[in-house]
DNA sequence: GAGCGATGTCAACACTTGTTGGCAAACAGA
DNA sequence: TCTGTTTGCCAACAAGTGTTGACATCGCTC
């Protein structure tokens, strides 16, 4: 079959997300991702140069964080909460990120980069001290981060069960006490 | 040089942990595991057959977690972040477990039978209506691995300079709310 | 010392990986 | 139609993987 070589990319790019999501950086062969495309291997490699260059292309995400600086300032921990489950559940976005960053020294670089590029500036507008915002950032993404790994990846049964609003309940609070609340 | 076979078992028993912490079960090769014990390739299967059997023996871990039926009742979140602070601080133990679940089905299983066996367990005896036990040690594993997860794998530099104190001070009250608090 | 099992090394196997170069077919412009 | 570029496939390479079997060497028992 014929297709134009940007119709072929992003079909490469696809197939690469969702096998870096399901297997890891180094699980994810090259030759599985062209099977997946329905394409030769050395087409990834004509496209994209390498693996590796093929993965930053693949892990380069937008967290589409919301924008706490809109929301009642006593309600920014329920916000994080709710934007956890219903944008971080379905899409490959987190596991990509998770499954490799652990693994893969380059993909460990890329979270500390979505982290300090996107959550991070957010939290800054919330607190009153500024000095704090980082330590604070970095309390509400071990709470994120363990709860998008429980639930996606590890598949913990209770974390699984947990429905929309037991979530909120449960970790709203605590990202509210981590971002806006009293040392 | 000429050892008991049980020492060289050890042996490579150490190095086997170390690589896997380090790399996951993937990069971990057995002949870098060979290498780091000073011995032979052939005697990781010699000993213990397969890769697979190795990580599954090097992966047979104990988080040792303290009674916390023993601690005051308002005092278990403090204590729960006391202890993954200084225990799971220092040695391969959960870096083994998150490195290579994350890639490894097996290890994730192995993961959910430790957090099932270990963690599980030691909530149902703080909680009054049990039906609600699965879902408080749910919401305690996510903050607990978060926090590993932020400190010693990614080494997110916010969590990583918290110290001792911040960490039992800001986790304590989370893990008292998830264990304790209402609902 | 002779025999023997345990301990260890060496070389090789079958396989998979990322990556490369050559060649065929389709398209576009002249 | 002729020419050059794009899109694609095929076969192969070099490197690294887990694993295996043949051979050496140590230490013990008789």
């Amino acid at each position: 079959m014929r297709r134009s070589s940007e119709d072929t990319k992003a079909l490469i790019l696809r197939a690469a997300r969702e096998h870096f999501a399901a297997d890891g950086y180094d699980r994810a062969t090259i030759r599985a991702i062209a099977a997946t495309a329905g394409i030769d291997p050395s087409m990834v490699i004509r496209y994209f140069g390498s693996k590796e260059r093929l993965f930053a292309t693949a892990a380069d995400i937008d967290l589409r964080l919301p924008d706490l600086g809109e929301v009642p300032r006593d309600q920014v921990g329920n916000a994080l909460a709710a934007h956890l489950v219903d944008r971080w559940g379905d899409g490959d976005v987190l596991p990509i990120l998770l499954r490799t960053a652990v693994t893969n020294e380059g993909a460990a670089d890329r979270m500390r980069t979505v982290f300090a590029g996107q959550l991070a500036p957010l939290i800054i507008k919330l607190v009153d001290d500024p000095s704090e915002a980082p330590a604070r950032a970095g309390l509400a993404a071990t709470q994120a981060l363990g709860f998008a790994l429980c639930r996606h990846v590890l598949a913990l049964p209770p974390v699984l069960a947990m429905s929309r609003e037991e979530t909120i309940a449960w970790l709203g609070p605590t990202f509210q006490r981590y971002l806006a609340g009293p040392r």
